[in-house]
RNA sequence: GGGCCCGUAGCUCAGCUGGAUAGAGCAAGGGAUUUCUAAUCCCUGGGUCGCAGGUUCGAAUCCUGCCGGGCCCA
């Protein structure tokens, strides 16, 4: 519909003025005096042409006057040029909704061309918490509009399996397994005959245990202390290693237990990871390994890459990658003194790796504390030559979570924060992705528990699905008493359809395909709550007025083609949200 | 100390590439049910858009400063 009048004003500008290529607004006032559409063109003329805009505003009009899909054409106060569409116009759009389906609201704005969005990538040394679900929710939606708008999409996990964290991983399975093992050894799980008796002169096997456990205490007890992770699932790992493996990790060398128990940690947690994400109705083309740029060389390559471009060089005994050449506001260091790579060197090897896969564009979803890090990694990619707006990042904050009005901060689980699975446990998929996209995801979003479950009947999220299920309801109904299946194509006189109510829903469905195709241009996320909201609201009430199951016949089935577009366009958007469309409540 | 984000109704938030009388949900008060599902609908009240300047025909929207909150870096 804006498309509409846009293309046809672009017309009228190059054949009166031959002005070709001019921006303006084309949108819905809010009042509906001012009609269906309403454009400023005429204030952006006047600064092109230095005349009166309200004069501009009345040729122009004149030329749209022409267009039979218009109704009226008309000029309001200081220059809006005010359009309303014509009945037939919307006939039209509804028959195009029944016929098409969702192909009515597709528009091909990605060309099919290869988008990589990378979202979640959360270190598998702990569950999710909140501040993931957001960010795997935003990731998802992005993708989904993506996708639907013609974008050929991948859906990429970062697995940052590489880094001194995996280790800190296995050395805290192997604090808690010993802890346990110390335990079992105390309350006699090792008390049979072949621990408790060895020949003359030589120590018992419990003994021996006892002494094994001391040792690696000690060992690797600091390391604990000062960075290990403490969630409650470390234990659920040492236990599940000592439901496996019982004493057998006590025989290894301590560097080859931590290694073992490292990338025992690592498989379980990324299962786990994968397992509540599914939960969500979340799935990911790709798992890519940090790990796997440095097996490839990956790293390397790249960083030889950059020292041959003259971008890399030495100080103070570790190698920095001159940024700020690029626009970062100081060099950043890539190979430490000791040898190893920073994180920023392997992210720098990924970014470049994403753009040797032949993405025309890369969307990172991140959370909001690593903002620092945007401009350095658009640095690099600068240094590769790539175009800045390449990559997009979507920075999202965190989730605080509300319960009887108090912030809850502690999980069992995971130590610090709660996790997704408990919280997806307790008031389900769609509730949070619904409330997970409300605001603006750089912003820190506050989730009340109490509002989201206990007063579910006053929920937003399921107002909208109700609606769905009425509509299904209704089709149901039909079906049983009248014997007509609307589910199938069935012919309608759409002018049947003559109430105020009726077409401005019709209109609403028209003004829909615009304000989604905007949401996926500009990744506005956050409307789409919002957009759900507004059309159910039309819906309830069209519902509350008008009668569906009518003894007219043509009538009848008038009414049922407005609810299945409505059905078609509520489907869409909850497609998009990742929530179901369910048949009955 | 430097940087990023935010401040709009009692609460949670839209609106911010300048545009017509600033919106929605929840909460508060009143009303609608022999019905195709009342998880619904209708009505009412509620605002110095953090504060102060500036830019211009016009500012919640852009600029500057200040106040308050969050995050990152040093």
């Amino acid at each position: 519909m804006q498309g509409y009048l846009k293309e046809e004003l672009q017309k009228v500008l190059k054949e009166k003025y031959n002005l070709s290529g001019v921006e303006f607004k084309v949108e819905r006032p809010k009042r509906k005096e001012f009609g269906d559409l309403a454009t400023n063109v005429a204030f952006i003329l006047s600064k092109h042409l230095k005349r009166n805009p309200f004069e501009i505003a009345q040729e122009l009009a004149e030329e749209l006057k022409k267009n039979p899909s218009f109704e009226s054409v008309e000029v309001a106060k200081p220059a809006f040029i005010n359009v309303r569409f014509s009945k037939d116009y919307y006939y039209g759009v509804l028959k195009d909704i029944l016929t098409k389906g969702f192909d009515y609201f597709r528009e091909n704005l990605g060309l099919g061309r290869r988008v990589q969005v990378e979202y979640v990538s959360a270190n598998p040394t702990g569950p999710l918490h909140l501040g993931h679900g957001r960010g795997a929710v935003v990731g998802d939606v992005i993708s989904n509009l993506l996708e639907f708008y013609g974008w050929d999409v991948t859906r990429e996990y970062y697995i940052n399996d590489a880094g001194n964290q995996i280790r800190m991983l296995g050395i805290s399975i192997l604090y808690r397994y010993l802890e346990l093992m110390l335990s079992l050894v105390y309350e006699g799980a090792y008390s049979s005959q072949s621990y408790l008796f060895a020949p003359p002169g030589e120590a018992t096997k419990k003994d021996k245990l006892y002494a094994r456990i001391s040792e690696l205490f000690r060992e690797i007890g600091d390391e604990f202390e000062q960075n290990g992770y403490r969630g409650e699932y470390v234990k659920e790992l040492a236990q599940k290693v000592y439901d496996l493996y019982r004493e057998q990790i006590l025989e290894l060398p301590k560097e080859e237990s931590i290694n073992f128990l490292s990338e025992f940690g690592l498989k379980e947690m990324l299962e786990e990871i994968k397992r509540d994400l599914e939960d969500f109705g979340i799935t990911f083309d790709v798992w890519f390994s940090e790990k796997s740029l440095y097996q490839t060389r990956y790293v390397e390559k790249t960083l030889n890459y950059l020292r041959e471009k003259g971008l890399l060089y030495e100080k103070d005994g570790a190698v920095w990658f001159k940024t700020t050449e690029f626009g970062d506001d100081k060099d950043r260091v890539v190979i430490k003194k000791d040898g190893s790579y920073t994180y920023f060197a392997s992210d720098i090897a990924y970014h470049y790796n994403k753009y040797l896969r032949g993405f025309h564009k890369v969307i990172d979803v991140w959370g909001a504390d690593h903002h620092g890090y945007v401009p350095r990694v658009k640095a690099a990619i600068k240094a590769f030559g790539v175009p800045e707006n390449w990559l997009d990042v979507e920075l999202v904050q965190l989730v605080k979570l509300f319960r009887d009005g108090k912030e809850v901060k502690m999980s069992k689980r995971a130590g610090n924060f709660v996790t997704l699975r408990e919280l997806l446990d307790e008031v389900g998929k769609d509730v949070i992705r619904f409330w997970f996209i409300t605001k603006r995801s750089d912003t820190p979003l506050e989730f009340d528990i109490d509002k989201a479950k206990e007063e579910s009947s006053e929920n937003p999220v399921f107002y909208v699905q109700y609606a769905h299920a009425r509509i299904s309801g209704i089709f149901r109904e039909v079906l049983n008493r009248k014997g007509f299946d609307a589910e199938v194509e069935f012919e309608f006189k759409p002018e049947l359809l003559s109430s105020e109510t009726e077409l401005e829903l019709i209109k609403h469905l028209a003004t829909l395909r615009d304000e989604l195709i905007s949401i996926a241009q500009s990744r506005e996320i956050h409307l789409l709550p919002n957009l759900a909201v507004e059309l159910v609201k039309r819906f309830h009430y069209y519902y509350n007025h008008y009668r569906v199951m009518v003894d007219d016949e043509e009538l009848m089935k008038a009414r049922l083609a407005l609810l299945k577009a409505i059905r078609t366009a509520l489907r869409l958007i909850f497609h998009f949200i990742g929530i179901s469309a369910p048949e009955r409540m």
